[in-house]
DNA sequence: TTTATAAAGGATAAAAAGGTCTTAATATCT
DNA sequence: AGATATTAAGACCTTTTTATCCTTTATAAA
């Protein structure tokens, strides 16, 4: 469904919102022990979400990522998506055709046209700030 | 969502369905140049798709690809699907965490389980026949 | 102003996906 | 039997994705 790079987004995302929440800003080191992921690899990673502005960065001593107070009320599931993979999710034809549209319709365009619009409904319904809540209430879980 | 591999199976197999139907076998030539695919790369998603029983194979003159009868109305889109992309659409963790379940759901476990389930049956009730019966009478296009 | 800290950026490497090519096996026709 | 058409199989190459490493830049604090 996601790239590698884009599950390692949301799971970053998730946890630095449970950071910033607290007013608590966190450094890669602390964000890859926590999520798990290659360091480096989430370097890169964050460093896109920071230039798509899902995303705060700080530099120096006490740096670090944060999301604004602001922002973290609105970012949904769809924000990082987009950051990362992009909208091909919603636009793509699932069969690769080109042509392929409404008017022009692939083989299977008509069968997954329901779930793409609820794919669609779903990242930018799902607020990243509800998912951070759930986390610190223990009802879902991110690292064993 | 699907490999292209995936994608170009699906295409040559509705495409299969739709030349059996009226008892005719078709060549890894022609289904290439009627799904617009790489001839090399297509053959052996064939291939793979006659090792898995999805689809059937004759070597020799006036050999090619076809469908038994018998298969052709039971045939669906996960067959196609498992064969190539294998069953990872359903099972693995959206956010790519081994530990996942619904013990220890993720942080989107929850929000995905219902379009997964969607996925499931809509590629377990997609039959291959019906899309090559579609493409037929001109509802769907595989070729512009 | 120096120093430590942390992200940003560029260059590189490894793995996976996507794609090609050659040779073998086999069925058909003459 | 021999020539030919066609799939099967596996080795090989290319591109993209995933991942690492090293240098540079920014900044806070001593």
């Amino acid at each position: 469904m996601f790239s590698k790079a884009c599950e390692y987004g949301i799971r970053a995302g998730i946890f630095i919102a449970n950071q910033s929440k607290e007013n608590k800003r966190v450094s890669l080191k602390d964000i890859a022990a926590y999520i798990d992921s290659p360091v480096a690899f989430t370097a890169k990673i964050l460093q896109q979400m920071v230039r798509n502005k899902v995303i705060d960065s700080v530099k120096g001593p006490h740096g670090g990522f944060e999301i604004n107070k602001d922002k973290l009320s609105h970012l949904s599931l769809s924000d990082i998506v987009n950051a990362i993979d992009g909208k091909d999710i919603y636009s793509r034809c699932v069969l690769g055709l080109d042509a392929c549209s409404e008017m022009q319709p692939c083989p299977v365009h008509g069968n997954f046209k329901i779930i793409r619009t609820e794919i669609k409904l779903l990242l930018d319904n799902t607020k990243i700030v509800g998912l951070s809540e759930d986390l610190a209430r223990g009802k879902t879980f991110l690292k064993i």
